[in-house]
DNA sequence: GTTATAAATGTAAGCGCTTACATAAATCCA
DNA sequence: TGGATTTATGTAAGCGCTTACATTTATAAC
């Protein structure tokens, strides 16, 4: 079978020591501080570590050092472009300081969230990104009692005190329903993500609302209607939306996957956007400009942020103590899709 | 300093064994084989285990029992939906069995995936997910050193020995260019991502070399641009595959992002697809069916991918063995970006 | 040339867990 | 009922590394 303990296998620390003839404290020196090692021994040991092919085991050097060098992130889905790309940036910058990323996903699940956030930490993870601020407070205090560094982003709330790097979501929202209503939009709808644990679809959602009523629209209610992700979940969407209220003319969805679902059952309905109905996103996919009309929506930087994020996080695990958050701009791409209101 | 049985610290297996009055050995059997301990001790142990609030420290797991749980793998960018939908559905089927994902991006860099590679292995991943066949020798052999399982997506050839799960990239695409070819065109072009190093581009474009041959096209040669990732590198790249072949009827690119990219570029020079230049894709993402024309493209079951990858990775880690590979079909969505041939 | 000081290396004690082996308790069978 | 099994638990030896501390060697200061 495989014996795989012949002079073959794995060479640990101590068979570079031997082979270099000097002591594995050196040899582990010469790993980590090779300033403390004079030039002579640590090219002898170096060469000892080329030739036979020793990696350091991280379980090992994890336990004696209580350091890692892993970095956690629970995202509710890669599929969302929103995440992998943020995701991507994170990771090139974690790659960046010689961390390695451990990843999992919640599925916008709080107990599988709260799961895999015990994983993570039992893994020895050295701090932890995390998508918005809403979830348990299990999942705080646990972070809490194991001293795990943690960085909230694609929120930001100088109410909260986590550390964040993000955007304030309301505010995002509020600017564009400012817009929509100043093109004479009376009726308005939502179409969100589920809110329940959702900071920032939630704050999207205030947002359209704080803009309705600064503008006086208190007769008029939002029409809100959530459901999951997806571009086939908008278009249902946009039908019971219209089915609920036919006088609708503006549609703000919480993102643009869902605009675009909503901007598909538009046209199938027979409806010109924007002459009939007005559609909006938010995240600024590349999607958004590539719709036909294309989609007026909130640019996000989704790479800064994670790039950012990281950065944050590093610094955390460095120096122990709780930086500023950090909160990103955002702009309106003002693309076709909205339009005034028709008479 | 810190007497690590204060209340105040990280709970170990010590601990719990003095909380529940047993031995370390016995706490850490209820975790591993709770079958080998009676029922009244075990339940005595998990109750002092969530009492405490303990929870195992992975690196001394890993090094007592060698073995991480650990599953790696190495993607050129999540950046790409087909990647992030694929390693979505791996993760997912990973946790199902308990195990968890590291994640390295090799932004299509043989160095750095060699690198991210090593730094994984290090990390004791009990297995590893490699995109495509094409890369250094030193990845096979470093793997095959350690003895850690790999296995192949992408990518599915049975002349090589990897185990993999993906479909004939070659074969795929040479469908496809039957079926141009079908249409009527003689001078086609390709837009690929560079294939130098990758076997999947490659691949494809071998595909529609062999349906030209086989089509007796052996005079007109196929005009082939290589180009970066990304929608607008399919823009330029169309511009200068017409500059270098203006008689182009048809343009086969080796991924939808790039022929998204390649039908925005044409629509802007003023040609209609497919009436003057039929385009396709490859992939088969959500893009796809909403281009306008939606693009006729190589449906790819990325998700199944992704899942069959994590229990085939499973079961090598498991039961040490050689599994087959698993060939996936693809199909052919004929949307309106093709279309007969101009005169 | 001492001796004080700094630099380089070595020694060895853990880090928290798994598991082979030893021991004790429970169960079986004639 | 007493030994032979079987079942449950305990003991303790590592796993491969880091690092405090001890020791040796080089350098400086007089």
């Amino acid at each position: 079978m495989d014996h795989s303990s012949d002079e073959r296998s794995v060479p640990t620390l101590a068979d570079v020591a031997r082979y270099a003839n000097v002591s594995t404290a050196t040899v582990s020196r010469c790993l980590n501080s090779p300033e403390l090692v004079v030039e002579l021994t640590r090219v002898r040991v170096m060469k000892a570590v080329a030739e036979l092919g020793y990696t350091p085991n991280f379980g090992a050097r994890a336990l004696a050092a209580k350091q890692t060098n892993t970095i956690g992130a629970i995202i509710p889905t890669m599929e969302n472009a929103v995440f992998a790309r943020g995701i991507q940036a994170f990771q090139e910058e974690l790659v960046r300081n010689g961390k390695t990323l451990l990843i999992a996903s919640s599925a916008y699940d709080e107990r599988l969230e709260e799961e895999q956030l015990r994983t993570i930490v039992a893994r020895g993870a050295d701090g932890v990104l995390l998508i918005g601020y809403d979830r348990s407070d299990a999942i705080y205090k646990l972070l809490k009692k194991r001293s795990v560094p943690c960085v909230v982003a694609w929120s930001f709330d100088n109410t909260q005190r986590q550390p964040a790097v993000g955007f304030d979501n309301r505010h995002a929202m509020a600017e564009l329903a400012r817009l929509v209503i100043r093109q004479g939009h009376r009726n308005i709808a939502c179409i969100s993500a589920p809110i329940a644990g959702n900071d920032r679809a939630r704050g999207r959602v205030e947002g359209i609302r704080q803009a309705m009523t600064e503008a006086g629209l208190t007769g008029e209610t939002l029409t809100l209607t959530q459901t999951p992700y997806g571009i086939e979940a908008g278009e249902i969407a946009l039908r019971s939306t219209l089915a609920k209220s036919p006088d609708t003319t503006a549609v703000m969805c919480v993102n643009d996957v869902l605009a675009i679902g909503a901007l598909r059952a538009a046209k199938e309905m027979g409806l010109r956007v924007p002459e009939d109905i007005s559609i909006t996103g938010f995240d600024d996919i590349e999607l958004a400009m590539l719709a036909e009309p294309a989609l007026t929506t909130v640019h996000v930087p989704h790479r800064e942020m994670g790039r950012r994020a990281a950065s944050m996080l590093i610094q955390m695990v460095k120096h122990r103590e709780i930086p500023e958050s950090i909160e990103l701009p955002t702009d309106i791409r003002l693309r076709r899709s909205l339009g005034p209101a028709p008479k």
